[in-house]
Parts: C-alpha cells; sequence; structure tokens
DNA sequence: TGCTAGGTTGACAACGTTGTCATCCCCGGG
DNA sequence: CCCGGGGATGACAACGTTGTCAACCTAGCA
C-alpha cells in the first residue's frame, strides 16, 4: 500500500465522449456508435476510437445516455424490502440481484421496517431516479397512490404481501396453506390442545396464516380455544414470555405453532428454559438458520425466498421486455421440514 | 385488488418542468427553484407550481437533474459486497444504508463470490451510473486500477479486507488479534493441542486470521504441528469432513479453531456426529446465528458487521463533505462471546 | 462515363434539468 | 421627480449523450 493523501494528483473531471473524438480525430456520434456497439463503423476509426478510449479512462455515463435515449432505460431496478437484513430478505435481494446481473442491470435496495411512510418516500426516490421497475415487498395497505408510476411505464411485482387497491403482478408465499398442513403435520402426531403465536395482525402475511390455524381447527373439527392464541408478538423477547405465560395456563397445550422465524425462537428458548423442549411439540413458519443443528432441530413450514426473488425477477423483466398480459399471480408451495420438534407426540 | 391488465389506461410519459410550468404559468427555471426550495420565490407563484406539481403527479427527474448540476452528484452510491445474502454482508449493507437514509442517499448494492471479474464489472457498472462514492468489501489483490475513479473524485472506503496497490480510507476487523485471543482462550482452559481450519488463503482475511494462530502459538511456547491445520476450507462440508478427518489423527486435538462462520458450524456438525461435542473445545471466529440456542452454545470471536458498515459510511460521507486528509484505517475489534463449547477443558 | 445504391461519417438538435445573466419592477433616497 | 438598488422572474445555454438526417464516398452497373 502506498502512502498518501487518498487524491494523489488534483481531482481531475471525468472525460467526456467529446474528448475521446478529439484526441481520435473523429465526431463524438462515431465515439458514441463505437461504445454502443452500433454496426457500420470502419474497423479503421473503431480501432482508433478503443485507443483513445483506453488511452483517456474513458468511462460511458449512462445517466447521461439513458435521459437522451429513446426508451430512457437506466438499466437500473429498485427493491424495497422490510428490512434488508432478514435472512429471508437477503436471499430474495440475492436472488433477484442474480437475474438481473445477467441484463446488466444493477439493483437499488431500501428497507421499510414496517414503516408506511418510509415506503412512499422510497419509492419516491426511486421514481426520481427512473429506475426501470419494482420489486416490492409492502409495509402499507393502499397502493393506489402507485397508479402514477404505473402509468408511467414503471412495471412492478408484489413479493410476500399483496398489493392493496391495485392490480399488479404478485409473488407470494402460500401461507395459509402452508400453516394448515403445520397443523395437520401436528394433528397427525395426536394432537388437539395447539397453541398459536402470531406477528402483528396489520402484516397481511401474519393474518394469513392466523387465519390458517383457525381454518384448519375447524376442518379437524376441534375446538377454538382463545386461551391458546397470542397474537400481535414482535420479536424473540415477546414470543418467549407470551410462550412462558401460554403454558402456565391449565390445562396446557401439548404443541405450539409460531408464525413466524422470530416467533419460532422464542418459543424454543421458552421451552428449553422450562426443560421441556422434548415433551412440547413445536412447528415454526418459515425456516430458522441452523434449526438442524438444535437438539431437537425445529420442525418448520419452510418458505422458499430465493425461489420467490427469482419468480419477481422474471416476472419484472418479462415485463420489461414488454409483456403487457394480464397480471400474473404466482403462488410459492412451503415445505414441511422435520426435524424433531414437530414430532414429539403428547 | 381490482382487475385489469397490468396498464389501465394508456402509458402517459412522465410529466416535465416544462409541462408543470405551462399550466402554473411561469417558466421552468421558477418550477425548478419550487422544487428545490431556492428562496427568492413569492408565495403566489410557489403555490401555483406546487398545486401544478400535484395536479400532475409530477416526479423530480434526478438524472438530468444530477447531469446539469455543478457538482453533479446522484445521491446514490455503490456497495460492493462478497456475497449480498450473507448474514455479515447483509448487516454491513443495512448499517449503511441507515446513515444513507438520513442524507436522502439510496444505495446500489452487488456481489462478487470472490470474483476478480465481477468485481471490476461492478465497479465499472457502478462508475457508469455515476455514483457519489463507494464502499467496496474487495475480492481482487490489485486495486491500481481504481485510481481513475479517485482521480474522477469518487471517494472509496474498503471494508473488511485492505486494498493492494492503492491507499483508501479502511474498516477492518482485528482479524490476527481476534484469532490470537481465541486461541489465548483456549490455553487458558488447559488446552495445547489445538486444530485450526481456515478458509482460502488467497483471502486476505483468511490469511491475517492463520496468521494470528501461528502467531499465538508461538506466544504460547506450543510447538506448531501441521497435522492439526486444514486451509483452504471453503463451506460447511468441506470444513465437517476436514474436521472428521482431523480428529481421526492419533493424538486427536483437544480443541479446535474455526477460522470462519461456515467452518465452525462444519466443525461442531461433525463434533456432534461422533458424539464429542461436549468432549473436543471449539471456538470460532465470526459470529454463528443462534449460537446460543444449541447444546453446547458456539464459543465465538464476534466480529460487528454493523459497527463497521456505520464505520464505512462514516468515513464515506466525511470525505463526500470534502475531507481531504490523508487516508483514516480504523479497526473493529472483535469480542469474545463464551456460550460453552469454548469452556470445555481436555 | 454517368448514375445510383448502399454504406460511412458527421452536424445538429434534443433529452430534462440547472447555472448564468439580463430584464423588469418597485421602493426608497436624494 | 428621478435615479439607483435590490429582489423576483425568465430567456438561454449547457450538462453528456443519442436520434435524425444530410453529406459524402465508393463500387457496381447500364
Amino acid at each position: 500500500m502506498t502512502k498518501g493523501v487518498p487524491d494523489e494528483g488534483q481531482t481531475r473531471a471525468r472525460p467526456t465522449m467529446r474528448e475521446v473524438a478529439a484526441l481520435a480525430g473523429v465526431s463524438v456520434k462515431t465515439v458514441s456508435r463505437v461504445i454502443n456497439a452500433e454496426p457500420g463503423v470502419s474497423a479503421e476509426l473503431s480501432s482508433r476510437v478503443n485507443s483513445a478510449v483506453e488511452r483517456l479512462d474513458y468511462r460511458h455515463n449512462l445517466t447521461a445516455s439513458s435521459l437522451r435515449r429513446a426508451d430512457g432505460k437506466s438499466a437500473t431496478i429498485g427493491v424495497v424490502l422490510e428490512y434488508i437484513a432478514n435472512p429471508f430478505d437477503s436471499m430474495l435481494h440475492r436472488a433477484i440481484e442474480d437475474l438481473a446481473l445477467t441484463r446488466g442491470v444493477l439493483v437499488l435496495a431500501g428497507s421499510l421496517e414496517e414503516s408506511e411512510t418510509r415506503e412512499r418516500e422510497l419509492i419516491a426516490a426511486l421514481a426520481s431516479r427512473r429506475v426501470d421497475g419494482l420489486v416490492i415487498m409492502p409495509a402499507s395497505h393502499d397502493h393506489s397512490y402507485l397508479l402514477t408510476e404505473r402509468r408511467a411505464g414503471t412495471p412492478m411485482v408484489f413479493v410476500d404481501r399483496p398489493p392493496a387497491f391495485l392490480d399488479a403482478d404478485t409473488v407470494l408465499t402460500d401461507n395459509a396453506d402452508g400453516v394448515r398442513r403445520g397443523i395437520r403435520h401436528l394433528v397427525s402426531y395426536g394432537h388437539r390442545r395447539i397453541g398459536y403465536l402470531g406477528d402483528l395482525q396489520t402484516i397481511t402475511t401474519a393474518a394469513l396464516r392466523y387465519q390458517g390455524y383457525l381454518e384448519e381447527l375447524v376442518a379437524q373439527g376441534i375446538p377454538g380455544d382463545e386461551r391458546l392464541t397470542r397474537l400481535n408478538l414482535r420479536g424473540t423477547e415477546r414470543a418467549e414470555a407470551a410462550t412462558l405465560d401460554l403454558l402456565s395456563k391449565q390445562p396446557p397445550p401439548t404443541a405450539l405453532f409460531a408464525g413466524q422465524n422470530l416467533l419460532t425462537i422464542g418459543a424454543y428458548q421458552a421451552l428449553r428454559r422450562l426443560g421441556i423442549h422434548h415433551k412440547i411439540a413445536l412447528v415454526g413458519f418459515d425456516d430458522v438458520p441452523l434449526g438442524d443443528l438444535l437438539e431437537p432441530g425445529i420442525t418448520v413450514m419452510a418458505q422458499d425466498p430465493a425461489a420467490m426473488g427469482r419468480a419477481a425477477a422474471e416476472l419484472l423483466f418479462r415485463r420489461l421486455d414488454g409483456d403487457r398480459s394480464p397480471s400474473v399471480h404466482r403462488v410459492i408451495a412451503t415445505r414441511l421440514i422435520a426435524r424433531g420438534s414437530g414430532e414429539i407426540r403428547p
């Protein structure tokens, strides 16, 4: 590593096509043609331009280019996530990036953290930068404000949660079905008293999952018991406390279903604390990292964020390629991963 | 959700300042002044412009703006990561986003997956979009190619791994020191035969960590034993196999140090498989999600990606604000988190 | 030889915005 | 009453690029 101040030498403005043209002895338009690999430039001029580009370290200015271009495309898309650092979200992000990569498209991403205000601000900021398309995991419950973007020709795909008051492509997990299969799994092991831990009911997916729980109880002819349900839990600690509370009631549940990642962890911790993690069954929704290293391993209904991201990106790019057919709604199935905690009998 | 094709109504081009100006009966320049909240516009015109903006759903075009603007700032920065979906990377990403948010700056992020080619391509793509600054977790070992960007006035901060042949701000984990403290911890519990599992030696941090291991052995007067070392491991499975192999040698180590996240998990799995996870000590570098739920919990030297991201963003924005002082090199300490696996005596 | 078709090349305008500067108007002071 | 100054407003050019179109050149054919 050499020593010195970060900008050794003076700050020199980036060279433009004008300068490249001057050095190569051609017109700017010819430089533009070479840069964009348009046909119809003689080998002679082409190589002169290329060496001038090399010599000046010219970097194409995509900003100016997309401003002038007929289609106005910026080769950039926006991805709006709940929280970038969530394993689920970052996996989704990664899957989108992977497909974008093959098209030379970059990804602008941001977190909402359940703030509706932030959702509008972030999308406005993305629109200001004229992204070509949007993948949105929404926090708000009214997306009519997006009609403007839609009319401006910006395609958008909703992931994980559906849009409200707006028709658009969606890629969703089969939430209710996933929970129902999880409950069925527990019932098949002989459970009848199954507790439920749920996230904020304002989150669409959380509401759908709880719905699935209720539906499956009815389907199984199990009477509902409000004392077995704890909703609007946020984070591991709340879930742990709620679980401890739930288990102190008489008669306690013989199994638990946790409607979300962090709640599953909280519930597991509570069971461990009470020393009954080998006695009370537990199934969680959404996979838990390292769930298989635990003893017992945590049984989950796993979502497939990579598949969701891939599907969302595919839909988005299809729209960018001009597809105008009616909105598509993809449902990605959950997968039961039995690791032990869900296979405990009462 | 309403029914219909995604673009109900025709695709209508976005309104421009020209149209806003026409509707408000003022000049474009006045619209520009209002949009940018420049002083010196009468309340009368200001409100006429604002209602025209409202009526037309005008969205400022930051692309055109930054093209014309004197400073040429795009209010966008680039973040180059090893793999976006890694918990470490996504935490770092998030911390940067958090600070960027307060300045109205958006983040373009991408993954390298250890590809030097990809590093150059991605950074070129970011430079094309005229990002205001870069945070880079590099894969390559020669960054002299970045001198062009540097000269063009793009500040850059390297995180997690240092640049080569280029002087720039850095934010690094104290790798060697972290490993040395981890080894010392094992020694303090009576271990003398300590195995080491390391990632690709081409990765700078991996090399530094191994260095720390060797140094601490010397400092402790423990003779090195090549049979206790397995380097260039990639991923959980390789680490698991290497651990099984390592333990089959006579005499086997009484403790293991794993130089990376996935290797720690692989080693733990191997110990579990052999049923000796309560007999052989294990310390890992970098935290393992849910490491505290395991039995025994996994003892680690934890890095602090959030602090690193924050530091990197602070440095970058300080440069963006005009700071031209010599490069700064921040070192973020690791933290020993004792959870059980590292506190087993031989 | 003359003419045309086709392929190269470049001059110029335009994309949507902001910097510069001129103009205009009003108010206050001489 | 006139003039100067300052604040509000707008006309115009420019940012770096690409679309359009005209000019030019060469080869091929009548």
